[in-house]
RNA sequence: GCGCGAGUAGCUCAGUCGGAUAGAGCGCCGGUCUACGAAACCGGAGGUCGCAGGUUCGAAUCCUGCCUCGCGCGCCA
């Protein structure tokens, strides 16, 4: 059951077939620019001109004859005038305005959903930190938006698939063994370093703790000076803890991973080499100066890449490729990977692979997230990975709450540098965007309640002879929900959403202050308690693709 | 040097597969509670859309060049 903004597009492309001949490649329907051209607008004439040879005018003026005559529209447009170069202005009868509340009552939760053209398969990998330490601010960023782009394609019609790609294999997780093996030595007053490059951070003598707990003090004697069977339990067994404490605290942040991959296995069961001797195989890969090359360059990126090092050690490249390829293998669809801005350069080579493996690149889509600078009073809050003054995911959301924190990771486009002012964050009033959204949400259950209490139910008498211009603009936000669901997803977008959402609730917020729900007279009441229930769906869902409360008192 | 991203109001940013007089929030100035929540509403001031060309009925949006900022350019991950 399509909605009635998209009856009336249909609408729309039939008069202009009829009059130009040839369907429009699509029909944008916009809100005038003032008041006085009514309640819609389309430009669709003067797009079609060009094609149609034809004057716009003269288009808009047959488009607008059409228009009138369509027997699937009668009754819900009021006027149609041609303005300016061509525009076609259309002002809509009450009739319309309650068919749209209609809608979404009818759709209920579900409201705006399904709205993609081609639903497919879509693997989202997102976060995927080593499990050497704590998540900080940008992995936040990081989770927040790829957690917000699969809630919002699963919504609008795609099968969604979260997934954390775990490296825990090579130096890196090598270089935590030791630093916990170190640790673990100095609770038994051991004279054990953490290594020069290696993780100092307090987490690592809670991990250290941890494993002292699990394994007693049985290998006090083996970390000073270590050996390597003692070096590798650490290694493991410090990185499945590490990660447990990660994937806890997404949990938190309301990220839930459908599947967790390691790396380690493609290694241990030989899926990375077996990779590797394809690409050879295939003329993709070649040896030179003692080390393995991926003629990466042959598949557009800026130069070759080193799969395995003359010491004979692989690269995390290719792991990537056993990883990237059994993932496409899997899903037989779409991947999407979210990494952080400082890993743009890694793009080429990533689709590099895809294509090698004989998939086509388009099916990896690399989304950048870039940086994220806390502002404290206006001021940059310094941080630094070795001054240990790096603020964690898990400090922010101590600090401002997974609502805020969800909200305003998501809230600029992730390709633009964010700059989270702590301070409104933190603000639990006015200033603060979060509570203003929320806020309407309780408002509308306010009313809700309201209505309850005193028995009222919402009849079904006809719509008003004239509505309001709060209800008017209202209703046409709503109208625009299943647009804006669409939009995000394409785009990939969740601060459409949150655009959205501000927009919705500055409306809701002006007609609240200027009608009367549950004593108006019955007409207008029944048209605008569904309007209020309409108004609380809309908010609560757009919310939940956030992962942000709507709660029903504040 | 090359690549990617950004440059729009005092600040933070929307808007960008071309549409009418470029928007919001914050901040600033002023007004509104005996109504279903004032965590709200209403009004005002505030702009060479980085610069310069080009494309056309029409450009913040597309093209070219330049400037500034961020990030990246490893047999690291």
């Amino acid at each position: 059951m399509p909605d009635h903004l998209t009856v009336l597009r249909d609408a729309l492309a039939r008069a202009v077939t009829a009059v130009c001949g040839q369907p429009p490649a699509a029909v944008e329907i916009v809100p005038p620019a003032r008041p006085e051209h009514g309640d819609l607008a389309t430009p669709v004439a003067m797009s079609m001109a060009k094609a149609a040879k034809r004057n716009p005018r003269e288009i808009a003026d047959g488009v607008a004859a059409a228009l009138l005559a369509d027997p699937a529209t009668a009754g819900l447009v009021a006027g149609v005038e041609v303005a300016g170069p061509g525009f076609i202005n259309l002002r809509m009868a009450p009739a319309w305005f309650a068919a749209v509340v209609d809608d979404a009552l009818a759709a209920g939760p579900r409201y705006g959903a399904g709205g993609t053209a081609a639903p497919e398969p879509v693997l989202v990998e997102f976060v995927s930190v080593n499990p050497t330490g704590p998540l900080h601010v940008g992995h936040a960023r990081q989770a927040a938006l790829g957690d917000s782009v699969s809630r919002i394609l699963a919504f609008a019609g795609d099968d969604v698939s979260r997934e954390y790609y775990v490296n825990d294999y090579g130096r890196q997780m090598e270089l935590f063994g030791e630093s916990v093996a170190a640790r673990y030595g100095q609770l038994y007053g051991l004279p054990t370093e953490v290594p020069e490059d290696g993780y100092q951070g307090d987490y690592v003598s809670d991990v250290a703790r941890v494993m002292q707990v699990e394994v007693g003090d049985g290998h006090r004697e083996r970390v000073s000076p270590p050996d390597d069977e003692t070096l590798a339990l650490f290694a493991r067994r410090g990185g499945e803890l590490m990660l447990d404490a990660i994937l806890a605290e997404l949990e938190v942040f309301r990220v839930h991973f459908d599947v967790v991959s390691h790396e380690t296995p493609l290694h241990d069961d030989g899926v990375v080499a077996a990779r590797l001797d394809e690409l050879v195989a295939a003329g993709h890969a070649y040896e030179q100066d003692g080390a393995l090359w991926f003629r990466s360059s042959a598949f557009g990126d800026e130069k070759d890449r080193v799969l395995r090092r003359a010491n004979g050690a692989t690269t995390y490249l290719a792991a990537d490729v056993a990883y990237h390829l059994d993932k496409a293998r899997r899903m037989g669809g779409r991947m999407i990977d979210v990494l952080g801005a400082d890993h743009h350069g890694y793009i080429g080579r990533l689709k590099a692979l895809v294509e090698a493996g004989g998939f086509d690149p388009d099916h990896l889509e690399v989304l950048i997230v870039q940086l994220v600078s806390l502002l404290e009073q206006g001021e940059a809050r310094k941080m630094s990975k070795r001054a240990g003054t790096l603020v964690t995911m898990a400090d922010l959301v101590r600090d401002i709450g997974v609502d805020a924190a969800r909200f305003f990771l998501v809230e600029r486009s992730s390709d633009t540098t964010l700059d989270l002012d702590l301070g409104l964050a933190r603000e639990k009033s006015q200033e603060n965007p979060v509570y203003y959204v929320q806020y309407a949400h309780a408002r509308c259950c306010s009313i809700l309640r309201k209505a309850a209490d005193e028995g009222v139910e919402r009849g079904d008498s006809p719509p008003p002879e004239a509505l309001g211009d709060d209800e008017r603009a209202l209703i046409q936000r709503l109208a625009d929900w299943p647009g804006v669901v669409t939009e995000a997803a394409a785009r990939r977008a969740p601060h459409r959403v949150v655009a959205y959402l501000k927009d919705l609730a500055r409306d809701f917020h002006g007609f609240y202050h200027r009608s009367q729900v549950v004593d108006a007279a019955p007409a207008e009441r029944d048209l605008r308690l569904g309007l209020v229930e309409a108004t609380r769906g809309v908010i609560a869902c757009g919310l939940d693709l956030v992962a942000v409360e709507a709660p029903e008192r504040m």
